[in-house]
DNA sequence: GTAACGTACAACCAAATGGTTGCACAAACT
DNA sequence: AGTTTGTGCAACCATTTGGTTGTACGTTAC
């Protein structure tokens, strides 16, 4: 198990806010399989190479890739550590969602009428 | 198994979106516990009604959420479906870079120098 | 050394975001 | 009936976003 860094809102902002956007998406997958330098990437898309530098930018701000020199190139990878760390941010509203289901259980144990949903 | 329905890119940027602002993710955990109306709400928050009410239409639009009219009141209901929608997204990628992980062993099963990272 | 390549960054622009106030309207209370 | 409460919506505003082009600069190739 690793030590779960405490994210604070800001982070999380900026994960989900990377997220948010199709192009940033397909970058992660991309480069969750295979590095890519930045340039490589930026001829996968219909737009600039600003605009793909950009959304790099956005992705590595939230910790969602890795950019390492290589020469003259930046090498892109995806970091699936932080991947993780999403999900155990949605996991935290699952738990809460069944944690008031036990909850409600707990109480329908005893008796009263059936609840109208 | 539920059916996974197909979420479209532009589905995913809201979800992605709704969740990327930590007055929104509060109210969608608050609302997964006990169900509240949108003054009960917005009286939570340090900001106008109006502001609060447009929170909430961004996560109802995302789907994040439920409204049902109760009298003159809409009652917002954390929707813990789309929540395993979105760790469902994240699984994906998970998945992704599992796979890549699977190809790289069994490339390194046969033989060759040690990667340098 | 010079040209080409890969990247970064600034300036600019249109559109979207996140907040505000004000108004309209339906439901509930007196 | 009249007032209060809860909601929705429009208009407005400052800031951010997502795109563009242009420029500068280090690295690689000739």
């Amino acid at each position: 198990m690793v030590a779960q860094t405490e994210l604070s809102d800001a982070e999380v902002d900026r994960i989900f806010h990377a997220l948010a956007d199709a192009t940033r998406r397909d970058i992660v997958r991309r480069t969750l399989t295979v590095e890519a330098s930045v340039s490589e990437l930026a001829s996968a898309y219909d737009m600039s190479f600003a605009a793909v530098q950009k959304h790099v930018a956005v992705l590595e701000g939230a910790g969602l890739v890795v950019k390492k020199p290589r020469g003259r190139e930046r090498i892109v990878r995806g970091n699936p550590e932080q991947i993780r760390r999403a999900q155990a941010l949605l996991d935290r509203y699952e738990q809460i969602w069944r944690s008031r289901i036990d909850r409600l259980d707990a109480l329908l144990a005893g008796d009263g009428p059936s609840p109208q949903n």
